[in-house]
DNA sequence: GATTTCCATGTGATTGTATAACATTACGAC
DNA sequence: GTCGTAATGTTATACAATCACATGGAAATC
């Protein structure tokens, strides 16, 4: 493969913005093994699959989708196989499941803890991780009202993406 | 049963606080008629069953356990018949989806148009509906700064409600 | 009032999502 | 090495959601 300095060489059809795709691959996974390796986690080969599965899409994928790729790789081939790594990613912050689509994604900012917030493209199908502090503060202050304690939260918004959106207004 | 003017007659033992629950029920189906006639939509005998199920939790309730319930009074038995009355509750704001649990619960303010935000107790099951214009807005910040056309939110807190707290902190 | 049309319901079958339960294997601590 | 624990493999099953097609009933049209 020709590269120069800054190749796009992978050029990502989505994330609602052009990138050099295979480094966002490659980091995430060092990203992973690092905070892995902090932690006194391990980073066995079906997570690290899973993980490099998610990584490849900005988008995010139904748990047997998942399971179908690992099948093909020489992996376990029953649900559970696909539900535990998951839930290793999940739990530790490496990945985020959208509620809204039963369906999983790879984070966009393993480094630090968040409470992430989501934009679903109907369109495209293409899901946008933002970093959202003031829709949690803003929760924050109505749950502290009736004295609620939060743990978990999820936010996700659904409709257009900005190139979908154009392609629509033609 | 013994009645005076302010009788808490079912002691709602959720809902994050005491109240009259029978008037729960009875003004939730009596607001979706009003609806429903200024509408032009048929508020028919599943519609209704439906509803009133969901009005006698404050918690969310999974499809099956309405389609059991439906089938207790001689309804339909297949769950079609309880995913298109839920399909039409959602649809007209008499009812909401709870993502995080996919399950489903009455509105608590199906007079006005709103995007609802939820906070689930994951003690006692219980989900209370907060109007949270603040939450909505900041979303639609974050969501204008990347061209994003929001058409719907999921805004849902995890958590534990005051009562459950108190009797956790013993 | 009969007919047409549309919407709602009933039913069977199927697909997708998720977990329970249990056997087995690999790893790390001692 | 062996022992406890964590991870994986596998079977089976529960729960969630939709498709496709038949039936029935209300309202609109004529």
């Amino acid at each position: 493969m020709t590269s120069g300095p800054t190749n796009i060489s992978t050029q990502a059809p989505l994330g609602f913005k052009r990138h050099d795709h295979a480094a966002c691959v490659s980091d995430g996974l060092s990203a992973a093994e690092t905070r892995c390796a902090e932690d006194g986690l391990r980073f066995t080969p079906v997570r690290r699959k899973v993980l490099e599965i998610l990584l490849q899409d900005h988008r995010a994928l139904g748990a047997y989708v998942i399971l179908d790729r690992l099948r093909d790789d020489g992996f376990g081939s029953q649900p559970p196989v696909a539900y535990r790594a998951l839930d290793f990613l999940v739990t530790h912050g490496l990945a985020h499941k959208i509620e809204r689509l039963n369906a999983f994604i790879a984070c966009a900012h393993p480094d630090q803890i968040h409470a992430p917030a989501f934009m679903i493209c109907r369109m495209c199908d293409s899901v946008a991780e933002a970093k959202s502090e003031t829709t949690r503060s803003a929760l924050a202050a109505a749950a502290k009202a009736t004295g609620f304690q939060i743990e978990r939260t999820v936010v996700e918004a659904e409709g257009v993406c900005p190139g979908c959106a154009q392609k629509a207004d033609v």
